[in-house]
DNA sequence: CCCTCATATAGACATTTGTTAAACTGACGA
DNA sequence: TCGTCAGTTTAACAAATGTCTATATGAGGG
Protein backbone atom coordinates (compact mmCIF):
# COMPACT_ATOMS: atom_id res chain seq x y z
CA UNK A 1 0.00 0.00 0.00
CA UNK A 2 2.90 2.56 -0.37
CA UNK A 3 3.07 2.07 -3.81
CA UNK A 4 1.07 5.15 -4.42
CA UNK A 5 2.61 6.99 -2.10
CA UNK A 6 6.15 7.45 -3.63
CA UNK A 7 5.03 10.62 -4.79
CA UNK A 8 4.64 11.97 -1.31
CA UNK A 9 8.77 11.38 -0.60
CA UNK A 10 11.65 12.79 -0.80
CA UNK A 11 15.08 10.83 -2.45
CA UNK A 12 16.32 10.10 1.12
CA UNK A 13 13.09 8.91 2.01
CA UNK A 14 12.51 6.65 -1.05
CA UNK A 15 16.18 5.34 -0.21
CA UNK A 16 14.81 4.60 3.35
CA UNK A 17 12.26 2.47 1.89
CA UNK A 18 14.80 0.60 0.08
CA UNK A 19 16.54 0.04 2.36
CA UNK A 20 13.47 -1.55 5.32
CA UNK A 21 13.24 -4.17 2.43
CA UNK A 22 15.55 -7.05 2.69
CA UNK A 23 15.14 -10.75 2.34
CA UNK A 24 13.96 -11.12 -1.15
CA UNK A 25 11.58 -14.52 -1.54
CA UNK A 26 9.98 -16.06 -4.30
CA UNK A 27 6.80 -18.28 -4.30
CA UNK A 28 5.27 -20.20 -7.18
CA UNK A 29 2.77 -21.80 -5.41
CA UNK A 30 -0.22 -20.56 -3.21
CA UNK A 31 1.70 -20.23 0.17
CA UNK A 32 0.22 -18.66 3.54
CA UNK A 33 3.25 -16.31 4.19
CA UNK A 34 1.24 -16.09 7.85
CA UNK A 35 -1.24 -17.45 9.74
CA UNK A 36 -4.28 -15.75 11.70
CA UNK A 37 -3.43 -15.25 15.32
CA UNK A 38 0.59 -15.64 14.73
CA UNK A 39 2.72 -12.92 15.94
CA UNK A 40 4.91 -11.82 13.53
CA UNK A 41 8.09 -9.82 13.79
CA UNK A 42 8.25 -8.41 10.36
CA UNK A 43 6.05 -6.84 7.69
CA UNK A 44 5.64 -8.04 3.90
CA UNK A 45 6.31 -5.61 1.42
CA UNK A 46 4.68 -7.55 -2.11
CA UNK A 47 7.16 -6.94 -4.90
CA UNK A 48 5.96 -8.91 -7.41
CA UNK A 49 2.72 -11.08 -7.73
CA UNK A 50 -0.75 -10.81 -5.54
CA UNK A 51 -1.46 -11.18 -2.03
CA UNK A 52 -4.52 -11.90 -0.58
CA UNK A 53 -5.74 -11.48 2.78
CA UNK A 54 -8.09 -14.59 3.78
CA UNK A 55 -10.02 -15.82 6.49
CA UNK A 56 -10.86 -19.41 6.52
CA UNK A 57 -14.64 -20.12 8.49
CA UNK A 58 -17.07 -23.49 8.78
CA UNK A 59 -14.41 -24.79 5.92
CA UNK A 60 -15.17 -21.99 3.79
CA UNK A 61 -12.05 -19.34 2.32
CA UNK A 62 -13.32 -15.72 2.33
CA UNK A 63 -10.58 -12.99 1.03
CA UNK A 64 -10.78 -9.90 2.33
CA UNK A 65 -8.35 -8.16 0.38
CA UNK A 66 -6.03 -8.46 -2.44
CA UNK A 67 -2.83 -6.59 -2.82
CA UNK A 68 -0.79 -5.70 -5.69
CA UNK A 69 2.85 -4.93 -6.44
CA UNK A 70 4.28 -2.06 -4.43
CA UNK A 71 1.80 -2.71 -1.01
CA UNK A 72 2.64 -3.20 2.58
CA UNK A 73 0.73 -6.40 3.23
CA UNK A 74 0.36 -6.29 6.93
CA UNK A 75 1.92 -3.15 7.78
CA UNK A 76 -0.83 -2.97 10.76
CA UNK A 77 0.32 -6.33 11.91
CA UNK A 78 3.52 -4.49 13.36
CA UNK A 79 0.81 -2.61 15.90
CA UNK A 80 -2.10 -4.96 16.63
CA UNK A 81 -0.37 -7.90 18.38
CA UNK A 82 -1.54 -10.35 16.30
CA UNK A 83 -3.09 -10.59 12.62
CA UNK A 84 -6.53 -11.42 12.59
CA UNK A 85 -6.04 -13.20 9.20
CA UNK A 86 -3.91 -14.87 7.16
CA UNK A 87 -1.87 -13.73 4.08
CA UNK A 88 -1.84 -16.34 1.54
CA UNK A 89 0.20 -15.84 -2.33
CA UNK A 90 -1.37 -15.98 -5.28
CA UNK A 91 0.18 -17.31 -8.72
CA UNK A 92 3.80 -16.13 -9.12
CA UNK A 93 5.02 -14.03 -6.18
CA UNK A 94 8.11 -12.12 -4.76
CA UNK A 95 8.28 -10.34 -1.28
CA UNK A 96 10.56 -8.74 0.86
CA UNK A 97 10.42 -8.29 4.55
CA UNK A 98 10.68 -5.43 6.89
CA UNK A 99 11.82 -6.91 10.40
CA UNK A 100 9.90 -4.51 13.29
CA UNK A 101 12.69 -3.68 14.69
CA UNK A 102 13.76 -1.27 11.61
CA UNK A 103 10.29 -0.01 11.76
CA UNK A 104 10.55 0.65 15.25
CA UNK A 105 13.59 2.22 14.59
CA UNK A 106 11.83 4.28 11.66
CA UNK A 107 9.37 5.70 14.04
CA UNK A 108 11.81 6.68 16.38
CA UNK A 109 14.04 9.03 13.88
CA UNK A 110 11.72 10.06 10.90
CA UNK A 111 8.61 11.07 11.42
CA UNK A 112 7.59 12.47 8.14
CA UNK A 113 8.27 8.39 6.89
CA UNK A 114 6.18 7.52 9.90
CA UNK A 115 2.79 9.56 8.96
CA UNK A 116 3.63 8.28 5.38
CA UNK A 117 3.46 4.53 7.19
CA UNK A 118 0.15 6.10 8.82
CA UNK A 119 -1.17 7.19 5.63
CA UNK A 120 -0.89 3.65 3.77
CA UNK A 121 -2.86 1.79 6.85
CA UNK A 122 -5.05 4.57 6.22
CA UNK A 123 -5.67 3.87 2.41
CA UNK A 124 -5.93 0.27 3.33
CA UNK A 125 -8.58 1.54 5.01
CA UNK A 126 -10.55 3.55 2.20
CA UNK A 127 -10.47 -0.17 0.38
CA UNK A 128 -11.97 -2.01 2.86
CA UNK A 129 -14.77 0.73 2.85
CA UNK A 130 -15.02 0.64 -0.66
CA UNK A 131 -15.39 -3.57 -0.37
CA UNK A 132 -18.00 -2.39 2.12
CA UNK A 133 -20.04 -0.95 -0.42
CA UNK A 134 -19.37 -3.17 -2.76
CA UNK A 135 -21.13 -6.30 -1.20
CA UNK A 136 -23.84 -4.33 0.13
CA UNK A 137 -24.81 -2.56 -2.56
CA UNK A 138 -23.94 -5.14 -5.93
CA UNK A 139 -24.99 -8.34 -6.73
CA UNK A 140 -22.80 -10.84 -7.95
CA UNK A 141 -21.48 -9.42 -11.52
CA UNK A 142 -21.41 -5.75 -10.44
CA UNK A 143 -19.07 -7.24 -7.62
CA UNK A 144 -17.05 -9.36 -10.30
CA UNK A 145 -17.06 -5.55 -11.91
CA UNK A 146 -15.95 -3.57 -9.16
CA UNK A 147 -13.28 -6.14 -8.42
CA UNK A 148 -11.39 -6.53 -11.94
CA UNK A 149 -12.14 -2.40 -12.04
CA UNK A 150 -10.73 -1.99 -8.96
CA UNK A 151 -8.00 -4.03 -9.60
CA UNK A 152 -6.65 -2.70 -13.01
CA UNK A 153 -6.84 0.58 -11.73
CA UNK A 154 -4.45 0.00 -8.66
CA UNK A 155 -2.37 -1.73 -11.15
CA UNK A 156 -2.44 0.83 -13.56
CA UNK A 157 -1.05 3.34 -10.99
CA UNK A 158 2.35 1.18 -10.67
CA UNK A 159 2.52 0.92 -14.31
CA UNK A 160 2.08 -2.45 -14.44
CA UNK A 161 -1.88 -2.34 -16.14
CA UNK A 162 -2.01 -2.14 -20.08
CA UNK A 163 -4.75 -0.10 -21.18
CA UNK A 164 -7.61 -2.91 -22.10
CA UNK A 165 -6.19 -5.25 -20.18
CA UNK A 166 -4.22 -6.91 -16.94
CA UNK A 167 -2.76 -9.84 -14.96
CA UNK A 168 -5.51 -11.10 -13.42
CA UNK A 169 -4.14 -14.94 -12.23
CA UNK A 170 -7.22 -15.72 -9.49
CA UNK A 171 -8.99 -18.84 -9.97
CA UNK A 172 -13.07 -19.17 -10.46
CA UNK A 173 -13.09 -19.79 -6.67
CA UNK A 174 -10.56 -17.19 -5.72
CA UNK A 175 -12.73 -14.22 -7.73
CA UNK A 176 -15.80 -16.24 -5.60
CA UNK A 177 -14.13 -16.27 -2.05
CA UNK A 178 -13.81 -12.34 -3.12
CA UNK A 179 -17.20 -11.70 -4.07
CA UNK A 180 -18.70 -13.34 -1.01
CA UNK A 181 -20.43 -15.88 -3.55
CA UNK A 182 -19.83 -19.26 -4.39
CA UNK A 183 -17.94 -20.43 -7.12
CA UNK A 184 -20.57 -21.96 -9.28
CA UNK A 185 -22.34 -19.15 -9.40
CA UNK A 186 -19.02 -17.20 -10.24
CA UNK A 187 -18.57 -18.99 -13.33
CA UNK A 188 -21.91 -18.49 -14.05
CA UNK A 189 -21.43 -14.67 -14.09
CA UNK A 190 -17.97 -15.05 -15.72
CA UNK A 191 -19.72 -16.78 -18.35
CA UNK A 192 -22.48 -14.36 -18.54
CA UNK A 193 -20.11 -11.08 -18.91
CA UNK A 194 -18.17 -12.84 -21.14
CA UNK A 195 -21.06 -13.36 -23.83
CA UNK A 196 -22.27 -10.05 -22.98
CA UNK A 197 -18.55 -8.78 -24.47
CA UNK A 198 -17.45 -7.22 -21.51
CA UNK A 199 -14.31 -9.20 -20.52
CA UNK A 200 -12.21 -12.41 -21.28
CA UNK A 201 -10.43 -14.32 -19.13
CA UNK A 202 -7.21 -16.21 -20.56
CA UNK A 203 -3.59 -17.71 -19.32
CA UNK A 204 -4.27 -15.47 -16.20
CA UNK A 205 -4.90 -12.21 -17.31
CA UNK A 206 -8.63 -10.36 -17.89
CA UNK A 207 -9.25 -8.37 -21.36
CA UNK A 208 -11.41 -5.65 -20.59
CA UNK A 209 -13.70 -4.97 -23.58
CA UNK A 210 -15.12 -2.10 -22.66
CA UNK A 211 -14.05 -0.13 -19.75
CA UNK A 212 -17.16 2.36 -19.68
CA UNK A 213 -19.62 -0.29 -19.36
CA UNK A 214 -17.17 -2.62 -16.73
CA UNK A 215 -17.18 0.99 -14.47
CA UNK A 216 -20.81 1.81 -14.94
CA UNK A 217 -21.70 -1.79 -14.09
CA UNK A 218 -19.74 -1.80 -11.21
CA UNK A 219 -20.71 1.78 -10.68
CA UNK A 220 -17.09 2.60 -9.69
CA UNK A 221 -16.00 5.76 -9.17
CA UNK A 222 -12.59 5.53 -8.25
CA UNK A 223 -11.44 8.73 -6.06
CA UNK A 224 -11.64 5.98 -3.20
CA UNK A 225 -8.27 5.01 -4.67
CA UNK A 226 -7.03 8.37 -3.49
CA UNK A 227 -4.84 8.99 -6.43
CA UNK A 228 -1.60 11.60 -6.23
CA UNK A 229 -2.14 14.82 -4.54
CA UNK A 230 -5.14 13.90 -2.47
CA UNK A 231 -2.89 13.66 0.74
CA UNK A 232 -3.97 16.32 3.33
CA UNK A 233 -2.03 16.17 6.23
CA UNK A 234 1.30 15.32 4.22
CA UNK A 235 0.97 19.15 3.06
CA UNK A 236 0.14 20.18 6.29
CA UNK A 237 2.70 19.03 8.25
CA UNK A 238 5.44 19.98 5.25
CA UNK A 239 5.71 23.19 6.05
CA UNK A 240 6.92 22.18 9.61
CA UNK A 241 10.13 20.69 8.39
CA UNK A 242 10.34 23.30 5.42
CA UNK B 1 -12.21 4.55 18.31
CA UNK B 2 -10.41 5.63 21.36
CA UNK B 3 -12.31 4.04 23.99
CA UNK B 4 -10.68 0.79 24.07
CA UNK B 5 -7.48 2.64 23.93
CA UNK B 6 -7.76 4.06 27.54
CA UNK B 7 -6.39 1.08 29.04
CA UNK B 8 -2.67 1.91 27.54
CA UNK B 9 -2.61 5.92 27.98
CA UNK B 10 -0.76 7.24 30.85
CA UNK B 11 -2.25 9.58 32.75
CA UNK B 12 -0.69 12.63 31.28
CA UNK B 13 -2.02 11.57 28.08
CA UNK B 14 -5.68 11.15 29.07
CA UNK B 15 -5.81 14.83 30.29
CA UNK B 16 -4.07 16.19 27.22
CA UNK B 17 -7.45 13.69 25.32
CA UNK B 18 -9.25 15.53 27.11
CA UNK B 19 -8.32 18.98 26.26
CA UNK B 20 -8.43 17.92 22.94
CA UNK B 21 -11.93 17.41 22.70
CA UNK B 22 -13.95 21.11 22.68
CA UNK B 23 -17.23 22.62 21.46
CA UNK B 24 -19.49 19.95 22.46
CA UNK B 25 -22.69 19.58 20.31
CA UNK B 26 -25.82 17.55 20.97
CA UNK B 27 -27.97 16.46 18.02
CA UNK B 28 -31.64 15.40 18.57
CA UNK B 29 -32.75 14.33 14.95
CA UNK B 30 -30.83 12.51 12.21
CA UNK B 31 -28.05 15.24 10.79
CA UNK B 32 -25.58 14.90 8.51
CA UNK B 33 -21.90 15.98 10.41
CA UNK B 34 -20.01 15.86 7.42
CA UNK B 35 -20.82 15.09 4.14
CA UNK B 36 -18.49 13.09 1.18
CA UNK B 37 -15.98 15.19 -0.58
CA UNK B 38 -15.79 17.58 2.16
CA UNK B 39 -12.48 18.22 3.38
CA UNK B 40 -13.12 18.66 7.44
CA UNK B 41 -11.13 21.17 9.24
CA UNK B 42 -11.83 19.26 12.24
CA UNK B 43 -12.62 15.40 13.96
CA UNK B 44 -15.52 14.41 15.61
CA UNK B 45 -15.65 12.35 19.15
CA UNK B 46 -18.46 10.68 19.74
CA UNK B 47 -19.36 11.17 23.26
CA UNK B 48 -22.85 9.70 23.66
CA UNK B 49 -25.49 8.20 21.24
CA UNK B 50 -24.98 6.89 18.07
CA UNK B 51 -23.25 7.64 14.68
CA UNK B 52 -22.72 6.20 11.11
CA UNK B 53 -20.59 6.04 8.35
CA UNK B 54 -23.21 6.05 5.19
CA UNK B 55 -22.53 6.77 1.36
CA UNK B 56 -25.81 6.64 -0.70
CA UNK B 57 -25.58 5.67 -4.38
CA UNK B 58 -28.27 5.10 -6.92
CA UNK B 59 -30.98 6.92 -4.27
CA UNK B 60 -29.66 4.15 -1.89
CA UNK B 61 -28.11 4.14 1.52
CA UNK B 62 -25.30 2.34 2.36
CA UNK B 63 -24.31 2.17 6.45
CA UNK B 64 -20.31 1.39 6.03
CA UNK B 65 -19.63 1.42 10.07
CA UNK B 66 -21.04 2.58 13.40
CA UNK B 67 -19.58 4.25 16.12
CA UNK B 68 -20.44 3.92 19.63
CA UNK B 69 -19.53 6.84 22.54
CA UNK B 70 -15.31 6.74 23.22
CA UNK B 71 -15.25 6.33 19.73
CA UNK B 72 -12.94 9.23 17.44
CA UNK B 73 -15.04 9.18 13.90
CA UNK B 74 -13.54 10.97 11.41
CA UNK B 75 -9.69 10.57 12.63
CA UNK B 76 -8.75 9.25 9.38
CA UNK B 77 -10.44 12.00 7.24
CA UNK B 78 -7.44 14.41 9.29
CA UNK B 79 -4.67 12.89 7.16
CA UNK B 80 -6.78 12.20 3.93
CA UNK B 81 -7.83 14.90 1.92
CA UNK B 82 -10.88 13.98 1.28
CA UNK B 83 -13.43 12.02 2.93
CA UNK B 84 -15.06 9.37 1.34
CA UNK B 85 -18.37 9.19 2.87
CA UNK B 86 -21.13 11.05 5.17
CA UNK B 87 -21.26 10.93 8.68
CA UNK B 88 -24.43 11.02 10.08
CA UNK B 89 -25.86 10.69 13.74
CA UNK B 90 -28.34 8.46 14.96
CA UNK B 91 -31.16 9.14 17.82
CA UNK B 92 -29.84 11.16 20.11
CA UNK B 93 -26.20 12.19 19.95
CA UNK B 94 -23.54 14.15 21.75
CA UNK B 95 -20.16 14.82 19.89
CA UNK B 96 -17.02 16.61 20.53
CA UNK B 97 -14.44 18.46 17.82
CA UNK B 98 -10.79 18.57 17.89
CA UNK B 99 -9.53 21.04 15.33
CA UNK B 100 -7.09 19.22 13.32
CA UNK B 101 -4.30 21.91 13.74
CA UNK B 102 -4.84 20.55 17.16
CA UNK B 103 -4.08 17.39 15.95
CA UNK B 104 -1.09 18.68 14.06
CA UNK B 105 0.74 20.00 17.41
CA UNK B 106 -0.28 16.41 19.07
CA UNK B 107 1.94 14.48 16.46
CA UNK B 108 4.41 16.95 16.78
CA UNK B 109 4.87 17.31 20.77
CA UNK B 110 3.55 14.07 21.43
CA UNK B 111 4.71 10.68 19.51
CA UNK B 112 3.32 8.40 22.29
CA UNK B 113 -0.34 9.70 21.90
CA UNK B 114 0.51 9.90 18.20
CA UNK B 115 0.97 6.24 18.06
CA UNK B 116 -2.37 5.48 19.81
CA UNK B 117 -3.96 7.79 17.09
CA UNK B 118 -2.74 5.36 14.49
CA UNK B 119 -3.51 2.56 16.67
CA UNK B 120 -7.40 3.88 17.04
CA UNK B 121 -7.11 3.77 12.90
CA UNK B 122 -5.85 0.69 13.14
CA UNK B 123 -8.65 -0.88 15.01
CA UNK B 124 -11.40 0.80 12.44
CA UNK B 125 -9.54 -0.94 9.39
CA UNK B 126 -9.97 -4.66 11.45
CA UNK B 127 -13.39 -3.98 12.22
CA UNK B 128 -13.86 -3.20 8.25
CA UNK B 129 -12.63 -6.50 7.70
CA UNK B 130 -15.01 -8.36 10.50
CA UNK B 131 -17.57 -6.39 8.15
CA UNK B 132 -16.31 -7.57 4.92
CA UNK B 133 -16.01 -11.21 6.54
CA UNK B 134 -19.77 -10.57 7.44
CA UNK B 135 -21.28 -9.50 4.76
CA UNK B 136 -19.47 -12.66 2.66
CA UNK B 137 -20.07 -15.07 5.19
CA UNK B 138 -23.31 -14.91 6.26
CA UNK B 139 -27.05 -13.65 4.97
CA UNK B 140 -29.36 -12.19 6.41
CA UNK B 141 -30.06 -13.31 9.81
CA UNK B 142 -26.47 -14.20 10.49
CA UNK B 143 -25.70 -10.15 9.45
CA UNK B 144 -28.26 -9.15 11.86
CA UNK B 145 -27.14 -11.11 14.61
CA UNK B 146 -23.25 -10.49 14.48
CA UNK B 147 -24.72 -6.00 13.99
CA UNK B 148 -26.11 -6.87 17.49
CA UNK B 149 -23.64 -9.04 18.70
CA UNK B 150 -20.46 -6.35 17.69
CA UNK B 151 -22.43 -3.66 19.11
CA UNK B 152 -23.06 -5.04 22.15
CA UNK B 153 -19.87 -5.89 22.62
CA UNK B 154 -18.42 -2.45 22.01
CA UNK B 155 -21.00 -0.91 24.46
CA UNK B 156 -20.19 -3.00 27.02
CA UNK B 157 -15.97 -2.55 26.43
CA UNK B 158 -16.69 1.06 27.49
CA UNK B 159 -19.28 0.30 30.34
CA UNK B 160 -22.09 0.77 28.56
CA UNK B 161 -24.32 -2.51 28.05
CA UNK B 162 -26.42 -4.47 29.97
CA UNK B 163 -25.72 -8.31 30.35
CA UNK B 164 -28.98 -9.05 28.25
CA UNK B 165 -29.38 -6.12 25.88
CA UNK B 166 -28.11 -2.40 25.29
CA UNK B 167 -29.35 0.86 22.99
CA UNK B 168 -29.67 0.24 19.54
CA UNK B 169 -31.80 2.93 18.06
CA UNK B 170 -31.70 2.28 14.74
CA UNK B 171 -34.68 1.52 12.90
CA UNK B 172 -35.17 -1.34 10.40
CA UNK B 173 -34.13 0.62 7.62
CA UNK B 174 -30.59 1.56 8.81
CA UNK B 175 -30.25 -2.30 10.01
CA UNK B 176 -31.13 -2.91 6.36
CA UNK B 177 -28.55 -0.08 5.16
CA UNK B 178 -26.13 -1.95 7.64
CA UNK B 179 -26.79 -5.44 6.80
CA UNK B 180 -26.58 -4.62 2.92
CA UNK B 181 -30.16 -6.12 1.98
CA UNK B 182 -33.72 -4.33 1.88
CA UNK B 183 -35.79 -3.19 4.61
CA UNK B 184 -38.66 -5.77 4.18
CA UNK B 185 -36.42 -8.68 3.88
CA UNK B 186 -34.92 -7.06 7.34
CA UNK B 187 -38.61 -6.93 8.72
CA UNK B 188 -38.35 -10.64 7.91
CA UNK B 189 -35.58 -11.13 9.60
CA UNK B 190 -36.19 -9.18 13.10
CA UNK B 191 -39.54 -11.00 13.35
CA UNK B 192 -38.32 -14.35 12.54
CA UNK B 193 -35.58 -13.95 15.54
CA UNK B 194 -38.09 -12.82 17.59
CA UNK B 195 -40.31 -15.42 17.11
CA UNK B 196 -37.23 -17.43 17.75
CA UNK B 197 -36.48 -16.27 20.76
CA UNK B 198 -33.61 -14.55 20.07
CA UNK B 199 -33.78 -11.23 20.30
CA UNK B 200 -36.43 -8.05 20.76
CA UNK B 201 -36.51 -4.52 20.01
CA UNK B 202 -38.31 -1.94 22.51
CA UNK B 203 -38.13 1.26 22.78
CA UNK B 204 -34.56 2.12 20.57
CA UNK B 205 -33.27 -1.24 22.94
CA UNK B 206 -32.76 -4.69 22.34
CA UNK B 207 -32.90 -7.28 24.49
CA UNK B 208 -30.62 -10.28 23.97
CA UNK B 209 -32.25 -13.75 24.82
CA UNK B 210 -29.83 -16.18 24.27
CA UNK B 211 -26.50 -14.26 23.79
CA UNK B 212 -24.71 -17.80 22.67
CA UNK B 213 -26.87 -18.41 20.06
CA UNK B 214 -27.09 -15.36 18.85
CA UNK B 215 -22.81 -15.56 18.89
CA UNK B 216 -23.58 -18.47 17.11
CA UNK B 217 -25.94 -17.63 14.58
CA UNK B 218 -23.57 -14.63 13.67
CA UNK B 219 -20.15 -16.97 14.13
CA UNK B 220 -19.27 -14.14 16.03
CA UNK B 221 -15.40 -14.15 17.65
CA UNK B 222 -15.02 -11.11 19.35
CA UNK B 223 -11.39 -11.73 18.74
CA UNK B 224 -11.06 -8.43 16.47
CA UNK B 225 -12.25 -6.01 18.64
CA UNK B 226 -9.02 -6.32 20.02
CA UNK B 227 -9.80 -6.07 23.90
CA UNK B 228 -7.06 -4.89 26.79
CA UNK B 229 -3.68 -5.64 26.22
CA UNK B 230 -3.63 -6.44 22.85
CA UNK B 231 -1.78 -3.85 21.27
CA UNK B 232 1.98 -4.71 20.48
CA UNK B 233 3.60 -1.97 19.58
CA UNK B 234 2.26 0.09 22.78
CA UNK B 235 4.54 -2.59 24.31
CA UNK B 236 7.55 -2.19 22.00
CA UNK B 237 7.91 1.90 22.30
CA UNK B 238 7.17 1.74 26.26
CA UNK B 239 11.08 0.94 26.64
CA UNK B 240 12.12 3.53 24.75
CA UNK B 241 10.50 6.11 26.53
CA UNK B 242 11.05 4.24 30.45
C1' DC C 1 2.07 -40.95 -23.81
C1' DC C 2 -1.41 -41.49 -20.54
C1' DC C 3 -3.00 -40.48 -15.92
C1' DT C 4 -4.39 -37.41 -12.55
C1' DC C 5 -5.75 -33.47 -10.53
C1' DA C 6 -7.33 -28.80 -10.22
C1' DT C 7 -10.20 -25.98 -12.69
C1' DA C 8 -13.98 -24.86 -15.47
C1' DT C 9 -18.61 -25.81 -17.18
C1' DA C 10 -23.35 -27.31 -17.08
C1' DG C 11 -28.32 -28.56 -15.64
C1' DA C 12 -31.99 -29.11 -12.22
C1' DC C 13 -33.87 -27.79 -8.20
C1' DA C 14 -34.26 -25.50 -3.42
C1' DT C 15 -33.69 -21.45 -0.85
C1' DT C 16 -32.93 -16.75 -0.12
C1' DT C 17 -33.67 -12.26 -1.31
C1' DG C 18 -35.71 -8.41 -4.09
C1' DT C 19 -39.84 -6.01 -5.75
C1' DT C 20 -44.25 -4.14 -5.67
C1' DA C 21 -48.29 -2.95 -3.40
C1' DA C 22 -50.91 -2.28 0.54
C1' DA C 23 -52.33 -1.96 5.28
C1' DC C 24 -51.26 -1.09 10.04
C1' DT C 25 -49.28 1.32 14.21
C1' DG C 26 -47.85 4.93 17.22
C1' DA C 27 -45.94 9.48 18.08
C1' DC C 28 -46.60 14.22 17.31
C1' DG C 29 -48.37 18.64 15.91
C1' DA C 30 -52.31 21.41 14.04
C1' DT D 1 -59.36 15.23 18.40
C1' DC D 2 -57.88 14.45 14.05
C1' DG D 3 -54.66 14.16 10.51
C1' DT D 4 -49.96 13.24 9.21
C1' DC D 5 -45.93 10.86 8.73
C1' DA D 6 -42.26 7.79 9.75
C1' DG D 7 -41.82 3.29 10.89
C1' DT D 8 -43.48 -1.41 10.83
C1' DT D 9 -45.96 -5.35 9.06
C1' DT D 10 -47.95 -8.51 5.58
C1' DA D 11 -48.79 -10.89 1.11
C1' DA D 12 -47.74 -12.44 -3.63
C1' DC D 13 -44.70 -12.87 -7.04
C1' DA D 14 -40.08 -12.33 -9.58
C1' DA D 15 -35.22 -12.66 -9.62
C1' DA D 16 -30.83 -13.95 -7.74
C1' DT D 17 -28.18 -17.18 -5.53
C1' DG D 18 -27.09 -21.67 -3.26
C1' DT D 19 -26.80 -26.69 -3.52
C1' DC D 20 -26.15 -31.00 -5.57
C1' DT D 21 -24.59 -33.77 -9.21
C1' DA D 22 -22.14 -34.57 -13.19
C1' DT D 23 -19.13 -33.78 -17.07
C1' DA D 24 -15.50 -31.34 -19.75
C1' DT D 25 -11.02 -29.31 -20.16
C1' DG D 26 -6.22 -28.52 -19.68
C1' DA D 27 -1.70 -28.56 -17.52
C1' DG D 28 1.91 -31.44 -15.30
C1' DG D 29 3.88 -35.63 -13.59
C1' DG D 30 4.85 -40.50 -14.01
Amino acid sequence: MMGRLRHEMRDREKDLLEDLVEETEIYTTPTKLIGRGDIAQKSTMLIDGFIARSITREGKRHIIGIHVPGDFVDLHGFALKRLDHDIVTIGHTVVGHTPHARLVEVMRTEPHLTRLLWFATLLDAALHREWILKLEQLNADGRLAHLIAELWHRLNFVGLAEPSSCAMPLTQVELADACGTTAIHMNRTVRAMREAGLIDFSRGRVMISDMERLKKLAQFDGAYLYGQGDLYLADALETEVA
